[in-house]
DNA sequence: TTGAAAGCGCTAACAA
DNA sequence: TTGTTAGCGCTTTCAA
């Protein structure tokens, strides 16, 4: 059973391609297409199990209905919310999602946008960018692929992006272990350190301190590496825990070093928030089962994507008004949405 | 800046588009194109950063390198975890994802499936399906687009699958819990009941019972909806912790009810072990973290991945070789993974 | 060793 | 109100 196109279609209604072609992108009464002609189409259509081939429609339109996310990885429960959250959006447009994982590897995302922007010509991306470099975008934008950054940017600010307030949700998460009469914290990061989520976090933790007048240590900011992640945040652990630093507080950078932290500390045999206290970017819902619970930052994953949608959408519209010069400034395309402290009971 | 094509190419060095598009498929030996020429092709298709056309080749050659993945819900850890364990795999052999939730929605399931394989006709599918009518599938046999089911599969058993042990990974788990001394074990499934790896389940469940000659009793099995999950669940535990049932022991299907159920015995101030065991399938990473940890029975979801892309490449070669009939049988299409029971804290 | 030309299935300008 | 035709960018047969 071969699959019908417009011409099978048009050849057994005895009319043009033309027709059927119109019908279908209810273009009828644009075209003054008689009602009667158009239900028969309509019917044939039905009959034939007739589907419009995209990707011959994209060849000819330049429109797939297909949109690119890249982020650094989908089994992060993270991600996963935000692809989610994104992928509903999406279709809801009428769009479907290709999705690929970088694993923060900078090749490795450079390579996928390519393939996603000038292979497969999605009709927009979105990237959660573990590069460093904008040069990519700097491509993008000159072949004027619309894209923009989801939850991680550039410290140019010049792309369009969607992302969380996260110097305000680290000084929050800071506050709250200060107020809680804690504020010797040691604070794990993580390389690629360039990102500016973690970067505006450190901000975070740095405002919070000076705001209370409490001295910064830089001994106190520990930074491990993806790739070694588990082995490394053991030994910052310890390194923290030990004299001379001892510290009262860890504000783990992101829920992955949380996790790590977690196990590290349950396995020294200490108690939180007793021993220590742990705080975490990125809540999960992992978080709310931990022993005991822990206080993170929560961000509005499915405001996240509806946001970089509807940018998404307007990018891609104004794209075909030549008119517009958009590449030097985001005019206004920069959405940074506010986060939540979820206090819970890691910090005594 | 607009992209080059194949003819720009040609035009700037002096030559046909199909020298070109021969260099760019490796076919340069197979024609017998000299090697200075092979080699000025190239340098110039660096050099203008040429990256063909993914759409336009699709057209011509019916290739598309896209492959479709349907799944409940991208942010259940289980399917992202499954989701990247198949994209890991594709990418290996050349392929991206286009990735989608159903949101166990059968008539949403439907329209993907349809989307993916008529409209974008991704060049080969994998479905972890919700739908109980087989009809969509014989549909995707009979035009021949290469498909397999993943996780779930049909009762008729006569669609390529790879799926885990089901059965036996509920046997694994209550007979750990017989073996703890716990007979009088409530198992909660959810609707839509008719998926094998439900039904699987449950038929391992009576299957341990029988095995140690304990008596089924049928008002233990409950149902909740996945509409209503965390109401029913809620409802479900009380029912089955009061009397007359007083179950010693909760057997939730999947992650969400285990996590569900998790919550509503603590709401009821019950401990775990101690008032209650709680076990479930799909070990989630979080089931480490939960207080108890929770034993469950864990799935190779890495294997998942592989086997899955093996079997679907295998699938897709065959598609060209006219004469192999597959369509009756599955020819050996279908694989069935063992699980491993994690033994953790929540059965005592 | 290389090129010309057809055609994948669709849309849209132009014609009738 | 409907049809003819060109062409999106590529691959592939056939010819040279």
């Amino acid at each position: 059973m071969k699959k019908s196109s417009l011409e099978d279609v048009a050849k057994a209604l005895g009319v043009s391609k033309t027709l059927v072609s119109m019908v279908l992108n209810g273009k009828a009464t644009q075209y003054g297409i008689s009602k009667k002609t158009e239900e028969r189409v309509w019917k044939m259509v039905e009959e034939m199990g007739f589907k419009p081939n995209a990707t011959a429609r994209k060849l000819r339109t330049g429109k797939s209905n297909v949109l690119g996310l890249i982020v650094a990885d989908i089994s992060n429960p993270f991600y996963a919310k935000i692809a989610r959250s994104v992928e509903d959006a999406a279709n809801k447009k009428g769009y479907h999602m290709l999705i690929c994982s970088s694993d923060e590897n900078p090749k490795r995302e450079a390579d996928l946008i390519s393939i996603l922007a000038d292979q497969h010509q999605v009709d927009g991306l979105i990237v959660s960018s573990t590069l460093d470099d904008p040069q990519m975008f700097d491509k993008l934008t000159l072949q004027k692929t619309p894209f923009l950054l989801l939850d991680r940017e550039f410290a140019s600010g010049l792309f369009p992006s969607v992302t969380v307030d996260n110097r305000k949700g680290a000084e929050m998460l800071v506050q709250h272990l200060l107020d809680k009469g804690v504020n010797n914290i040691g604070l794990i990061t993580l390389s690629p350190s360039h990102l500016s989520t973690l970067k505006d976090r450190i901000t975070g933790y740095k405002d919070a301190l000076k705001k209370n007048k409490i001295e910064l240590k830089d001994a106190l900011l520990r930074e491990v590496s993806f790739e070694n992640l588990r082995e490394d945040i053991i030994k910052e652990v310890d390194f923290l825990l030990s004299a001379p630093h001892k510290v009262r507080a860890i504000f783990a950078l992101n829920n992955l070093v949380a996790l790590y932290a977690l196990e590290a500390i349950h396995h020294k045999g200490l108690k939180i928030p007793q021993d220590v206290a742990l705080v975490s970017f990125d809540d999960i819902e992992l978080f709310r089962f931990t022993s005991p619970p822990i206080t993170a930052i929560s961000q509005p994953l499915e405001q996240l994507g509806e946001h970089a949608m509807e940018m998404l959408f307007g990018l891609m519209n104004n794209k075909d008004k030549e008119g517009v010069e958009n590449g030097t400034s985001t005019n206004g395309h920069r959405v940074v949405l506010p986060v939540e402290l979820m206090v819970r009971n890691s910090c005594g």
